[in-house]
DNA sequence: CACGCGTGGCC
DNA sequence: TGGCCAAGCGT
């Protein structure tokens, strides 16, 4: 490619303004792969204490293959799409098995791994082995899209094919590492979604968007989410010093993470005796149980998802022989603390300590 | 293939 | 404040 002036423009800028990133001072597959899917819709700061966390507990892609999921998803704990922990653990039991525990080394093979799509493919490909291959995020979107003024809907199935072109068109033949690093980098901190500050720009005099005085309006992505209001009764259930869980399970928000025995409603119900009408195990426990806490709403914000709860702590009278649910078990409190939860569960269990 | 999946920070 | 976003992926 002749008019790579762009490429060499951005790079330039990498080498001086560049973030020193830990991720960025090895080649290890390993490493890599792992603050990839880290940082998949997720910024560096929100990912870089889980990074450390997680090199330290398993320094290796052995060590991580050989954990239980439930460690797995207790170290990723916090930081949300937890699907990520799964298929990173699924992942490191298929390089074992599958690849001799030696990490693909090529765009293809690596598209195989759970978890692992075209992007972060091409991220593990040019970073580790160096392949040729031109990696497209959010933002490079964003960058391609006001430099050479595209408004195709980023949104869109069209957009991936049309800004692939022009990310392969901008693409080196030598060190597309550092090419990619830097088209990234470069979004990040330069070329940023709000209010960039095209006058420091080194690409202001070659942006068809600064040019039209379009880079505000670039790129253009039209997908909206739609919001949904849930209601959640958590009912925390203690007998004797233990506490029913269960492992959430299914296509539902926080699948693998543990918490207790959940009544959902439709529409804002307070009433126990009201919920208690449509729920049998419900009225069983609340005729047999003293209500020991009865927490204020909780009101948790997810992207598509808007979800109030009320905790309930009940303690079972210990005479009574409750049988739980097949999902639910008992867990004694050091246990409870161990296990994987989901951020609305763990802000209140931590907004008060149990006694 | 359009949709669902978390959390926290920003204005 | 509420909407938008942040190194996407699986189904």
């Amino acid at each position: 490619m002749e008019n790579n002036f762009i490429s060499k423009k951005i790079s330039s800028w990498y080498l001086q303004h560049k973030r020193d990133l830990p991720w960025r001072n090895t080649q290890n597959p390993y490493y890599i792969w792992l603050s990839e899917i880290i940082l998949q819709q997720t910024r560096v700061v929100q990912g870089m204490p889980y990074y450390y966390k997680f090199i330290e507990a398993f320094p290796t892609v052995q060590d991580l293959a050989n954990a239980d999921e439930n460690e797995v998803l207790r170290l990723w704990q916090g930081l949300g799409y937890y699907s990520r922990a799964r298929n990173l653990h699924k992942t490191a039991k298929m390089v074992l098995e599958n690849y001799a525990g030696e990490f693909p080394n090529t765009y293809q093979e690596l598209l195989k791994l759970k978890g692992v799509g075209t992007y972060t493919a091409a991220a593990i490909a040019s970073f580790a082995f160096g392949e040729k291959v031109a990696v497209l995020d959010g933002n490079v979107y964003r960058v391609l899209s006001r430099i050479f003024g595209e408004s195709t809907d980023i949104s869109s199935n069209e957009a991936k094919k049309v800004f692939m072109q022009l990310a392969e068109s901008i693409l080196p033949d030598q060190d597309a590492a550092t090419h990619n690093q830097a088209i990234m980098e470069f979004g990040a901190l330069q070329c940023t979604p709000s209010s960039p500050n095209c006058m420091f720009c080194p690409l202001a005099m070659d942006c068809v968007a600064n040019a039209k005085g379009q880079v505000a309006a670039l790129p253009v992505k039209s997908k909206k989410v739609k919001v949904k209001e849930r209601f959640f009764h958590y009912f925390i259930i203690e007998q004797n010093g233990n506490f029913a869980m269960r492992k959430r399970v299914g296509k539902d928000v926080w699948e693998g993470m543990y918490d207790f025995y959940l009544n959902e409603s439709d529409e804002n119900i307070q009433e126990l005796s009201y919920l208690a009408l449509e729920d049998k195990f419900l009225e069983k426990i609340l005729e047999n149980s003293l209500i020991k806490r009865e927490s204020s709403i909780y009101t948790h914000i997810l992207t598509h998802q808007k979800i109030q709860t009320k905790f309930w702590h009940l303690v079972i009278n210990n005479n009574f022989p409750l049988h739980l649910p097949t999902e639910l078990d008992w867990y004694s409190l050091n246990e409870v603390d161990d296990l994987p939860k989901s951020t609305l569960v763990n802000n209140y269990l931590s907004s008060f300590v149990f006694e």
